[in-house]
DNA sequence: CTAACATTATATTGTAAGATAATATGTCTG
DNA sequence: CAGACATATTATCTTACAATATAATGTTAG
């Protein structure tokens, strides 16, 4: 349970635009998706199309998003760019959502 | 970093609807105060009110989308209605939002 | 120059936000 | 139990923003 007993109202806004502005982002399928694969590897474009069926185009515009709003870095290497998680608060929100939503004991005990 | 290779792509993109649906939720500033709000204490609307700052009528319909999205849950008292989070997978992760964008030392060691 | 890889521009559609007004629900008093 | 008030929700409308698809353009290697 967060004490946010030594902020005040004006403060928490601020710390919250912060973070809605990085949730916003991930709060897109392909998106996520995206960032979960480029936590496990860095990733060119055409690696990511394959794995996970998204045409280049659109894939390229969500990549764009990632990159303005910098979660996401990127590294040129011949024809191909490679892209990685750029941010470590992203990457550990990747990390609480995926014990989250994708392990297979939620979690009582 | 999270080990997803015993997820298929299908079944990615299903645990990825699920966090995006409450990803979605939180990625608005007021809903994500009144969250935090509600991770410290039970509160009624007019609190809630109090403490944030946003009126009424802006404030329940904020408040029916995190019902509907089964973020909280309610208790009816007298003429008050008591709101408390819902959902321990929201709650986890608002502490963990809280970690990232509240606490002083962001931590490297 | 051509092919492969990647990004940007544009247009359309759909969905969420925000403000205001109207309605419901419950309490208390006479 | 009617009427008035406080609390809370719902409806409606307008505006703005995000999503999606397609087409056009840029970049590098051979």
């Amino acid at each position: 349970m967060p004490d946010t007993a030594h902020l005040d109202i004006n403060q928490m806004r601020e710390r919250a635009g912060e973070a809605t502005g990085v949730l916003r982002v991930l709060a897109h399928e392909d998106r996520l998706l995206l960032l979960c694969q480029l936590s496990q590897a860095e990733l060119c474009v055409s690696d990511l199309e394959q794995q996970l069926d998204i045409r280049q185009p659109s894939l390229s515009q969500q990549l764009g998003v990632l990159r303005r709003e910098g979660l996401v870095a990127t590294r040129r290497e011949g024809k191909h760019i490679y892209y990685r998680v750029g941010d470590d608060r992203v990457l550990a929100l990747l990390q609480t959502l995926y014990e989250l939503y994708c392990q297979p004991h939620e979690g009582t005990s």
